[in-house]
DNA sequence: CGGCGGTGGTTATACGTACAACTCCCGGGG
DNA sequence: CCCCGGGAGTTGTACGTATAACCACCGCCG
């Protein structure tokens, strides 16, 4: 009993061919099309019979339908990306990495852009995309992915110490704040304020604990510490606060942890009436576009977003080839630009 | 003969319950089991009988395998979204704005970044995503959706004027720039100077006739136009060049065809000893959050981008509907900072 | 001359869902 | 008393693919 085609009477478009068309223009079964074209047709297939059906395929244009495939396979060869804000360019970045090694290895990848900040509501499952062969989650808060862990998918996680994940990826922040103290350091400066991030995620706390480490028994050490939510605006009121305290030695450097907040540093001194850097030495974290886009050009921490992502990927990758993903650890450099130097009191 | 199970004896772990698993916790059939979930058994299914299978389902997490649904509806659900460099914040804008009505309509939305500017190489179908119902597209050029037109799918557009697409959603352009030329104008302004995007895309031409149309018959005049890429470095060079120039009457405010443009003319005029705005006005387009960032704060025009993305995809999920979706034309609003102020030659 | 292995395919499922068509049961009207 | 209608489900496909299992043919060896 023939059924209505579920495309209805309303197509009466172009249907695209499927595997049993491309076969009867060949002269074959679709066995043998899903045989050939799937490439494992050594020593079962006649060299001859192989061109045959490719030739037919081509000509009709024919692609596989997926959605057969991933029932019939059981994956889906799709990801899914799970960032905080794409609108911060460095998550658009760890996207593009990402998305570039997907389709090298005809992987889709769908993104979810948790509407807040990092310890954003649960990813919700429930809805859109269920059809998932794991999942990448960059600097997400552990809680956030419970509905994740539920599902039992492969998850790779980036920028995070969450230890349920099958394979991490981070950034060398240690190294990264090294960097940023022994720079200010060799040009003098003695007493430095930090503008951190209000949000309680470990992205931060690793950045903070890694500037207080780089201090320790140098004779540089952080006399103030502002908080500030993750902003320019953030950045400019958390930095006000810390230059016109009342702190005994002032400080002589701003040393912010991110661009953003280091650009609101920047407007910040201008509107004190400080100079940057004559009077005051402002640092970054990102390097971000706006860092050369700000007037004087920031002194900051470059990361290689898109390298993080595309490393994100190719770890999911080996996860779901049964394949060992271990932790990876990205370097950073240090790119002085004209946002420091030294000190107006320069004790050398 | 029963089949080895695609998932292979090497997955000890859980599979996830199917409708049939349900059906027989229920006690009834797999199709009782469709019915009710797919909410169509009004008149064929009693109240009883369904609320036992929804509980059944609950407790046993069932979701339904999209790839079977998929395959069995012919459609996916899906959605592509195709933009330039979503590193530009305005896309990533763009894109928030389309994921979030997507997964109210339970649509999975994928992202296709294309790789360089507006006439980037054509999409890439064969690859990686062939199961679509339909494509978004922001600012692409005609041409590099060819291979896209040839598919068949349901295609709106952004901010184009191409005239194969199923719907449009444009910004009044045209308004924006007539906001632009009567704030400089009746600041005092008569020569302006444009800094126009290289790229010979219909956005960028319309900003360019628009403010030529807008100028018409008002006493102001463009004296100097100079073509740059879109960024921040092309803005600082061009504007460089249309500052130095050898204009008899020596422009007094620069137009520039995108905040990054402009940003990159606050550098120039910095680095000729002008101020802004006392010696030079500038303004940007877009609105993105760099406008704040930078100092003076830029005077702009606001694009509602994320409405944008959100009616290209209501467009999108009514012409899928067999609903008619017509151009859609969004308002955008002039926001007057402080990079434009009276000329210091002020003829009033 | 019978059997045997390899070459070159084909046939038959099964994946999980949505839905058309069928079945069964029960009450009421002619 | 028989048939009809409709409520409540069930049975049977079909979507397009990947692959296990089968099969026909041919040449060759013992």
């Amino acid at each position: 009993m023939p059924e209505a085609r579920p495309g209805g009477p309303g197509t009466p478009g172009r249907t695209r061919p499927t595997g049993h068309d491309v076969a009867s223009a060949a002269g074959v079964s679709q066995a043998t099309v899903s045989l050939v074209l799937g490439g494992k047709w050594e020593g079962r297939v006649s060299a001859r019979t192989a061109q045959k059906v490719r030739e037919a395929a081509r000509e009709m244009g024919y692609r596989p339908n997926l959605a057969a495939r991933h029932l019939r396979l059981g994956r889906t060869r799709t990801a899914l990306l799970v960032v905080p804000a794409l609108t911060n360019e460095f998550f658009a970045a760890v996207h593009q990495g990402a998305v570039g090694i997907a389709s090298d290895h005809d992987f889709g990848l769908l993104l979810y852009p948790s509407p807040e900040g990092v310890t954003a509501a649960p990813v919700p499952f429930a809805s859109a995309s269920a059809a998932l062969d794991g999942v990448i989650a960059s600097s997400m808060a552990p809680g956030a992915l419970s509905a994740l862990r539920g599902e039992g998918l492969p998850l790779v996680m980036l920028d995070s110490d969450d230890p349920g994940s099958d394979a991490t990826v981070n950034f060398d922040i240690a190294h990264g704040m090294r960097q940023i103290a022994g720079h200010l350091l060799s040009l003098g400066h003695r007493h430095l304020a930090h503008v951190a991030s209000a949000i309680d995620s470990w992205t931060f706390t690793t950045r903070a604990d890694s500037l207080h480490q780089a201090l320790h028994g140098t004779g540089g050490s952080v006399v103030r510490t502002e908080h500030a939510p993750l902003s320019v605006a953030g950045g400019l009121e958390a930095t006000t606060r810390a230059l016109t305290g009342t702190t005994a030695p002032a400080p002589t450097a701003v040393v912010c942890d991110d661009d953003l907040l280091a650009t609101g540093a920047l407007k910040a001194a201008r509107r004190l009436g400080l100079r940057v850097p004559e009077d005051v030495s402002v640092t970054g974290f990102d390097d971000l576009a706006l860092a050369t886009a700000v007037e004087p050009e920031l002194t900051t921490v470059h990361l290689p977003a898109a390298e993080a992502g595309a490393a994100g990927m190719r770890a999911l990758l080996a996860v779901l080839d049964g394949r060992q993903a271990d932790t990876e650890l990205l370097p950073v450099t240090l790119v002085p630009r004209t946002s420091t130097g030294p000190p107006a009191t320069a004790a050398r």
